[in-house]
DNA sequence: AGCCGAAACTAAAACGTTTCGCTATTGTCT
DNA sequence: AGACAATAGCGAAACGTTTTAGTTTCGGCT
């Protein structure tokens, strides 16, 4: 591999001016023939590993997601990935697969590799620990929160306005008529999954309706409408059945995510139960399938791609050195796609 | 930030000796004590910029594919992932969303990050320009291509038996007595699209079916039974109903990849056509959906997992400059989810 | 023709590691 | 105790860039 020494011997200019022309600064025009013809000539690449190690920076980011296999985060990558590459930054993807230790290890991997940011979909890791990543490095590495905040963790962030999202999909089903309205919410200690489960709270208060317990069972108990999933398909699947199979089953239903609507679909239709007839519903993110499946179904949809972008935008800003007096957080309107059942 | 010099002093060892442990050497056990303490008391991180500019490897892996919000390649990625960080390396993905110019770019990127190996799923890259990008550098860059080949580019490969797989889905309708059976490919220049096409061809050839033309139409021309979408969800949607507008519509059809049978899906539900039922069909990879709607549908269902970890497992030999003879090409077989419609 | 300032060029040091070729130290065996 | 082999530790050079500070060149003025 030929390096800016040949480029440098086989031109007969200096180092220094080699260097000062591949980065964009003015040399004779006669000089610029004999370096192009040199890097031409030798196929002459600048190695980025000793760049990067004057300069301080990579011109990457850093993009850690819990998983590549839900189209949900394929969206926000790929705008998160068109505005970073607009500002000559490449975007580098690490899937942690849910697993809390990879989580960590991807995060410390990508910082030991000198990425210029972070854009983050966090889920295990702690505020302690953020921190201490974030300033593993001599300054405070860039970084960006999306679709999930830390608690605890001053950070940018960019998210859904979850607490609405939900509260506007029960609001349609309580003014469709329901009462007993049930919820499939993600563990609770992933930042949206708790507001979505307080938007559906309050809708219920704002309407009157009792919220503390679900309804009476025979046993004097109460049947909880509030279901805790693990965002995955059969957390879906199996809540569903878990809501069917009470004494007085809720007579709607409101799951908050692509997986688990995938799940509580899949266990509709095997009961023979028509979403949207037999019962209200309302799904998130699965906007293919609601077209596919009849009746349509009612999905909350979340702007992927402005949150990818946003997320770019505002990493960007950290990086060129613009320093921001608070953290940045942007909270977006997702859109209920509400399609209501005729006969 | 603290480097290597800082730590020798803090220790009073020579630079050599840190390095030396710092990558699994031996010293004594009274300076492994005094290195560990410096290097925490200072919160050493090794500099892998400078490691790399001396060692010319960087322990990470670039991995470019067509999409990321697929869950097809999510699955690939996953697998491949675990395969190789079991071995040390870290990998780096990028999506080109389906575009030419970026694909290029992504893959220079990679090799000007100095990558030691590439795992790609190739679209519309050129034979030349591959062998350009492998050659690069000095030595030859390990690279693996995956699902898809490119004509003409000798590289190790792992992909499915796309033939059979075709070959067995069209064999199960013409069993169930179809004869007018229709396939959607993808556009013909990528390998898995025109591999899936002949298999198609070959069964109906194998059982005396003529594939040559379609139906005759009332104006004496014949139908093409072969429709070439672009491996989308438009396309699946537009070439169904294509093939149901027909004046003599196949009473049968297989759809190959998992957005055109999500598309294909979604236009028969349009049209209140009942896929398994109403028309033999066989889908691709959407396992998924194959439970939630009813009847169940058939589908091929790709071995993704075994298909990243192959990828993983024959990439590393090459990086471990195991030179093998010949490239290796690894052809997986799929699977038929074969379900039979019963009233 | 001679001078000036700007623009172009250069030499050399530095970035943070690894590694080569030695020397110093240790432990073992007679 | 002495000698020897093995092991540990060391100094310095090297990896391929960028950058600083200083030098040369050049064209335009008077």
């Amino acid at each position: 591999m030929s390096t800016i020494k040949d480029v440098s011997k086989y031109s007969g200019l200096s180092l220094a001016t080699i260097s000062k022309y591949l980065n964009g600064g003015n040399v004779r025009e006669e000089n610029r023939q004999r370096i192009d013809e040199a890097v031409e000539a030798l196929g002459f690449r600048v190695n980025r590993n000793a760049r990067s190690l004057k300069t301080n920076r990579t011109m990457t980011v850093g993009v850690v997601m819990p998983t590549l296999s839900v189209p949900f985060f394929g969206s926000v990558i790929s705008a998160l990935d068109r505005t970073l590459r607009d500002a000559g930054y490449t975007s580098f993807v690490c899937s942690y697969d849910f697993d809390r230790d990879l989580e960590l290890e991807k995060l410390r991997v990508l910082c030991n590799n000198n990425v210029d940011g972070i854009v983050l979909a966090a889920q295990h890791v702690s505020a302690r620990e953020l921190n201490e990543i974030r300033n593993a490095r001599g300054s405070e590495m860039p970084m960006v929160l999306v679709d999930r905040t830390i608690s605890g963790f001053v950070c940018d962030s960019i998210v859904i306005d979850n607490l609405n999202a939900t509260y506007g999909a029960v609001e349609q089903l309580i003014n469709a008529g329901h009462r007993h309205i049930g919820i499939i919410v993600g563990p609770l200690d992933i930042s949206t999954a708790n507001e979505r489960m307080v938007g559906y709270r309050r809708a219920l208060e704002d309407y009157g309706i009792t919220v503390e317990a679900g309804p009476l069972r025979s046993d004097g108990q109460h049947e909880e409408l509030i279901q805790i999933g693990r965002y995955d398909f059969e957390s879906g699947y199996r809540q569903f059945n878990n809501f069917m199979d009470m004494e007085n089953p809720p007579t709607a239903l409101c799951v908050t995510n692509y997986d688990m609507t995938m799940g509580a679909v899949t266990a509709a239709h095997e009961r023979n139960i028509i979403l949207g007839k037999d019962i209200g519903f309302v799904g998130f993110d699965a906007v293919d399938l609601c077209r596919i499946v009849s009746p349509p179904l009612s999905i909350v949809e979340q702007p992927t791609q402005m949150m990818g972008q946003k997320a770019g935008e505002v990493l960007l800003k950290r990086m060129a050195g613009e320093t921001l007096p608070h953290p940045q957080v942007i909270r977006l309107k997702s859109y209920l796609h509400n399609r209501i059942y005729k006969e």
